[in-house]
DNA sequence: CTGAAAGCGCTTACAG
DNA sequence: CTGAAAGCGCTTACAG
């Protein structure tokens, strides 16, 4: 039976108080160079690791962040979370901090809130593409935690958030197509509840009213952001709206599932149908016929993200404000 | 300003102690009804939201598994990762877990070991891609955690893991392919630091020798496991070794990166080299041609090794066990 | 430069 | 069925 090793035994051993030693290992307070050296010793020799939950609790910090991920970046097939990822950790380890993933978003049924308290303590959190309305922004505001939303909340004013300029994205992809000739442009678009959604919305419907042609609402379609919802949704649509001559869609990999159901009927790209996606992930070019993509920054938009979450949890910045990623559109074969 | 609201305020506006407020709330023993409601009553009307750090400290129990990831699975590139996570957080989820991602680990030097002393506090660790010193694994094992690596430690007698049979796995790609006829065939192999680059060693020069054929040490390259380092590596191969006929990867990225300095040198795929790649992951289906594959199962390794770690968090195993789980190869275009 | 002690906010034997 | 109180292992004013 190990002998549980604590501050105090430490202590003892080096013949000092625990507040000396807790000074010497954080150095917050300046020890003697004679004192500092028996307490490395006694840590060194008891193999002294400090509880980090005491720790915690005492400092009311936690140096931990919260990652509330979202069921719509599937992380089963769309690396959008993993390049966003991958900028959040590469801040967060540059500043100190760790991350601590929220599995059971993940698992949200639609009504069916998570339970939120079973969260562990964080210092701030990250909060991925916010829904119209989203339980677990209120959540967090209501326990008074900083945070920093990557998209746009529904209720910006308020809110530190970073997101791509989705808006003006779909805008330049929508124009590009019309530019070419395209006059019916399907949008399959993800699921309205998301604002994400709203925003390329937007976009497509701007590029047509400055383009000065029509379009039908009926060209427009939410789906769940998958690749198989996006080949059955899209076999449906060639059946029902035949004539269309390009699609945009919500990611990269709906327009997987839209580029197998385009293939099976015959349907030639991009000499029949063109197809613009966003996320501009590997797939897009790895893909045969390579697909034209919008690049939304994701890496960047992880890292900026991670980078404002740390300056406010610091307080270095108080003030709500957000920081807009632009776009841009990587051609390739399949327009 | 907002006064903070504790187990205290709770116990005091119900007019009873905090220990019945905290059974209540857990359930741990029973409180009748009447204060059970008035204790609710108050939770509800104060807003109350324990603070978990302090129930940790208490309790000595965090409901968080620390995910040391491994710079091996590159997240930005290879969905080997995602899949594997995917399992990880169904069964967390379920069994009421939390995860902790270690992100310092990503950025790990070769030599230099990340500050272990940072780790948040956790009730059992997963590791990934074990390496044959590892030093995670000696740090996990001194501070007495439990743990599940996923993956193959060097000395797996005393510890739980849950791996792929990966030995046999490249065991049976190799066979196919010589049976295909093939007699000069290059393996790409991962980092020779990790043990799974030598399984996978063990496998191909197992069907070898089986075989009844001789194979050239050189014929077996290491490689960083990422697409670029794919290619670069495999356009001197190609220089120096041009009579090959086949490769077979480490991973799917790497897979990829071989296809494209195969492409640039116009040698054919299938007809001149054949290649297969491990892993199994979308872009293996995408890519054109699309990649024959060794699937090892990412999800269900991630799953069972979730499963796995829970069991011997919560003491229902203590004999140190593991998992194998079976590979099966994905016959496409490019073989 | 160092120490005694309160405090962080919970849980949990123990006693009644 | 309920409560008083010790304890989890740290940090940090405060005093000297």
């Amino acid at each position: 039976m190990k002998y549980k090793v604590t501050i105090e035994t430490v202590a003892q051993k080096a013949g000092v108080s625990t507040a000396t030693v807790s000074y010497a290992l954080s150095g917050k307070k300046k020890i003697s160079k004679e004192v500092t050296e028996r307490i490395l010793k006694a840590v060194e020799e008891l193999d002294y690791r400090p509880n980090i939950t005491a720790r915690n609790l005492a400092s009311n910090k936690t140096w931990t962040i919260g990652l509330y991920a979202s069921p719509t970046q599937n992380i089963r097939e769309d690396y959008f979370f993993n390049n966003i990822l991958a900028g959040i950790l590469d801040v967060l380890h540059i500043r100190k901090y760790q991350v601590h993933l929220y599995a059971d978003y993940l698992h949200e049924k639609t009504k069916d809130h998570p339970d939120l308290n079973l969260t562990q303590p964080i210092d701030g959190a990250l909060i991925m593409n916010p829904r119209i309305n989203d339980a677990y922004i209120d959540h967090i505001k209501k326990r008074n935690i900083p945070f920093v939303v990557i998209g746009t909340p529904n209720e910006s004013e308020n809110c530190f958030y970073v997101d791509a300029d989705i808006a003006a994205g779909y805008y330049a992809v929508v124009q590009y197509l019309l530019k070419k000739g395209h006059k019916k442009i399907i949008l399959l678009n993800g699921s309205p509840e998301y604002t994400q959604s709203e925003k390329r919305k937007t976009g497509y419907t701007m590029a047509y009213h400055d383009y000065g042609l029509e379009f039908s609402n009926d060209w427009i379609i939410n789906v769940p952001m998958l690749e198989e919802e996006g080949y059955h949704v899209f076999m449906q649509t060639i059946k029902k709206n035949p004539d269309f001559t390009a699609v945009v869609t919500f990611n990269d990999t709906i327009a997987v599932g839209v580029l197998r159901a385009l293939k099976e009927n015959n349907l030639q790209v991009p000499s029949r149908v063109a197809v613009v996606s966003a996320g501009n992930t590997m797939i897009t070019r790895i893909h045969s016929p390579a697909i034209t993509s919008l690049d939304m920054g994701a890496y960047e938009i992880g890292s900026k993200a991670a980078e404002l979450l740390v300056d406010v949890i610091e307080k270095k910045r108080i003030q709500p404000s957000h920081e807009i990623i632009q776009t841009r559109l990587v051609e390739r074969e399949s327009t």
